[in-house]
DNA sequence: TGTACATCAGTGAACGCGCGTTCACTGATGTAC
DNA sequence: TGTACATCAGTGAACGCGCGTTCACTGATGTAC
């Protein structure tokens, strides 16, 4: 107790930063406060604090994931392109990998959270849609080609694969393995091949 | 009180039908069994009677949900084949139509569950596993062409992006009606365009 | 076919537990003079 | 620059509530003779 304003801050994004974790691990209705609070260094009463609500909390972490996803897949597509390497190609052998499957606390938030956020507040359903919106500029901004509406056409296509491929294996990774590494394959391989035909 | 063994056992299958509904819709955790059991037209003391556990419901659930979907993913290959259409297409259509999106409570459970399962019992994620291995087995079944690898990998790949502009587009669709309505339609076209190209 | 008893699906109250949230309190930080 | 007071982040116990589960009980169904 007793702790500066700066320190304040940065204990919320703690906070924060070990919701996002556990609730991407287990979701958001499986965490309570005290085990999520605890994680993150504090016992459960200073929560509202720094939140409103366990509800205001799960809107700052759809936020902060989505943005920092954002954020990671700029670089990535900046440094592709610095590297002279077709950044639509890279994101797909990263995003289609065993690594990335089995990253689920700070990989892709467009595929961890796409199942949960029809259920989640009106705010975190508006920052996952907005986020959504970001990726998929980015993406359509990495294709070549001079026809605007068709590289937005590709990127939604991308995307849509990207996501259904890793959701898929990671639905099926404990049950079936096999299974799960021939989607992620396959899946991959697949993609390449549609891209390399345009 | 006091009801035949034949009645029990379809009252065991009407609170696996609210289950499932009630689960789909706001998902495992959300739901109570005293909510659950009512949904069904019982009180909650009875559910030991046909489930030793919510866990058991689950397991119960999830099978169920899948056999259903593999039956009348079946039935739509072969009604598509007797009135001399591409079935390939015709899944297609219906599964990246607004209808098919709105229809949570009884649309693709591959689609539904693909984001919870990983979330679920042991038994679950195993039914899950044996019906996508089933779902993609049906599709493959239902591509032109002799070579069965090839169309298997296609099975994998269009079942992917079904799974995938689905669950995007319903992930946005209170958010951004308008973004997934794109998903839905560009995800569609170029899903239609690429098995054009083949 | 009729009677006596056992079975067991369903009821509804109760169990302990952890949930999200509230609150009185602590004490270092920040502010005013 | 030093002192006195206000602020407020963090503590930990407590709140009401609904959770999954248990249990004594009811009474029609099913069984044995």
């Amino acid at each position: 107790m007793g702790v500066s304003r700066q320190q304040a801050i940065q204990n919320r994004q703690l906070i924060i930063d070990a919701a996002e974790k556990l609730f991407r691990e287990r979701g958001v209705d499986a965490v309570g406060l005290t085990e999520l609070t605890k994680a993150a260094g504090f016992t459960q009463g200073g929560f509202y604090n720094h939140f409103e609500s366990k509800d205001a909390l799960v809107a700052a972490v759809m936020d902060k994931a989505m943005e920092n996803g954002a954020s990671r897949l700029i670089e990535a597509i900046e440094q592709s392109k610095t590297m002279g390497l077709d950044p639509i190609k890279r994101q797909i052998d990263w995003y289609l990998s065993p690594d990335h499957r089995s990253n689920i606390e700070s990989g892709c938030p467009v595929s961890t959270f796409v199942g949960d956020v029809r259920r989640l507040s009106a705010e975190a359903r508006k920052s996952y849609a907005e986020g959504l919106a970001f990726n998929l500029d980015c993406l359509a901004g990495a294709f070549d080609g001079a026809n605007k509406k068709e590289r937005r056409k590709k990127a939604i296509s991308v995307l849509s694969q990207l996501v259904g491929t890793l959701t898929l294996s990671r639905a099926v990774v404990e049950a079936d393995p096999e299974l799960a590494d021939e989607i992620l394959k396959d899946g991959r391989r697949q993609l390449l091949l549609a891209l390399a035909d345009d």
